[in-house]
RNA sequence: UCCCCAGUAGCUCAGUCGGCAGAGCAGGUGGCUGUUAACCACCGGGUCCGCGGUUCGAGUCCGUGCUGGGGAGCCA
């Protein structure tokens, strides 16, 4: 028997098809019953009146339960009465199975409540909208490094040792030494880049930090490209050529989905055009200077105290960002707040060549990335600063030995980038199974 | 690690000054021939997060613990 999909139904206009899907809701009168059918790719309202049906049949469907699994027979008719516009003139429901006390009613629940029962929750059609918008993203950003001459060169999730020195790692048991799930993927692609010339690795990444805020996870996905010959100027240009890509890929194939299931504002979306603003550290700091000399709130002035030298806080970037209406790429961090691996700009010691993507509509970072320390004096004085063994960075510093190229990269956050597009409150529901501190389940 | 908020029916929540435990939805029964989170009537449903304290009396006040949420730091 042939099955006809919910998205495809338009081709099958006037016809008889089968549908297999689930029962995700129905309303009924004495005489009539309006099921809402969804097979996965959509959803379909099926009418079935007593009079064609006979009462035995009739009486069946009534008792049929939300999310029972069904296959249905009926003729396909354009209606506006619908939504959707089309509906089935059902001829026949078998119930594959049952489904008794399914928890989610569509009613409202709360977020704790919706997490425990995750696996269930990606039925709806908020989850549906968001997720098939992350597919769209997660497949924009291959094609977009595929088309542009990058090679996938994926790096490694276990390490032996942390590659920033920096954040919180989880550790497990490796044959009787500790390995390390992997924070970031990028000094492996310094490698791969060296290598091949252009490249990108696209994994989950993984961090131990407690952070219990929207924006976190302790699993999430990053994309990391990597470019030979590349400096921070031409690393700027290629992350607002990327960003736009991907912003106007979703734009051009989820508009229904933003405006209809996500209720998704997209004309600050369609303001991501090039050129993103660039500005230096200095510059951002005048400006956040300014904003707090002007506000009269005390605890935001309270928040927003800061001095050169001080890496931005989230309350320093939100207040930044409301200024712009489209992403900011801010460059030139102060040298010692940042990774070792950061270049220290030759014109300026003081400062790295680095940048920070910075989302409207207080997103906040969604990409972090620079040009790399090329030179192998300068980073083994880094190393030493950042206080990291240098053993296992032989091979690290090996690349500076070897013919050593400027180069330069970023990393960009999938789920933060989900979140921005589709216009969500919290990170967890960008993913289909969210890791974070107080949650290891489903 | 620190700061703030919350925990009452399966779910979302209300509960006044400390005085009989409530509503909507979900579930059950009945009604309704175009419903749009359908609607109307009736019915069943409680470890008021745990422990301790104050009180004649605690969902309510105090202490403490646990769980969840938001934020800071850190970061994508």
């Amino acid at each position: 028997m042939s099955t006809t999909r919910i998205s495809e139904i338009a081709g099958s206009l006037g016809q008889e098809v089968t549908l297999r899907g689930w029962l995700y809701n129905m309303r009924s009168s004495k005489k009539l019953h309006f099921l809402q059918i969804r097979d996965g790719s959509g959803i379909i309202q099926g009418i079935l009146s007593l009079q064609d049906a006979g009462p035995e049949l009739f009486a069946a469907i009534g008792a049929l339960t939300q999310e029972s699994a069904i296959e249905a027979v009926g003729k396909v008719v354009s209606d506006p009465r619908s939504p959707g516009g089309f509906e089935l003139h059902l001829k026949d429901v078998r119930r594959v199975s049952p489904s008794v006390d399914y928890p989610i009613s569509p009613k409202e629940h709360g977020d704790a409540f919706l997490m425990d029962h995750r696996h269930l929750w990606l039925r709806s059609k908020r989850q549906h909208a968001i997720l098939k918008i992350r597919h769209t993203i997660i497949k924009g950003i291959r094609d977009y490094f595929d088309e542009h001459g990058f090679v996938l060169v994926d790096s490694p999730i276990l390490t032996p040792n942390a590659c920033e020195g920096t954040t919180t790692l989880f550790g497990t048991e490796y044959f009787g030494q500790t390995a390390y799930l992997s924070q970031s993927g990028q000094l492996y692609q310094e490698a791969a880049a060296m290598a091949f010339g252009k490249t990108y690795c696209f994994g989950p990444t993984f961090r131990a930090e407690k952070s219990k805020t929207r924006r976190h996870l302790t699993e999430f996905w990053m994309v990391e490209p990597e470019v030979a010959y590349m400096d921070l100027e031409g690393d700027m240009d290629l992350i607002e050529d990327f960003l736009c890509s991907l912003v106007e890929r979703v734009l051009n194939k989820h508009e229904r989905d933003l405006k209809e299931s996500l209720e998704r504002d997209i004309e600050p979306l369609k303001r991501v055009q090039k050129p993103f603003p660039r500005m230096s550290y200095d510059d951002a700091l005048k400006m956040i200077v300014q904003i707090r000399d002007a506000t009269t709130d005390a605890e935001t002035k309270a928040a927003l105290a800061i001095e050169w030298g001080m890496d931005f806080g989230s309350p320093h970037e939100t207040e930044l960002t409301k200024k712009f209406d489209r992403p900011i790429m801010v460059h030139g961090y102060p040298y010692e707040v940042k990774a070792f691996y950061m270049k220290r700009d030759p014109n300026n010691p003081k400062v790295a060549r680095c940048v920070d993507v910075l989302a409207p509509e207080g997103y906040g970072e969604i990409i972090g990335g620079g040009q790399r320390e090329d030179d192998l004096q300068i980073l083994e004085a880094a190393l030493a600063k950042h206080e990291l063994p240098k053993a296992p960075f032989e091979w690290f510093l090996d690349l500076r030995r070897y013919g050593s190229v400027p180069h330069a990269g970023f990393g960009l956050g999938v789920e933060r980038t989900v979140a921005w597009l589709c216009g969500l409150h919290h990170v967890r529901e960008t993913i289909p199974f969210a890791r974070t501190m107080d949650r290891l389940s489903p």
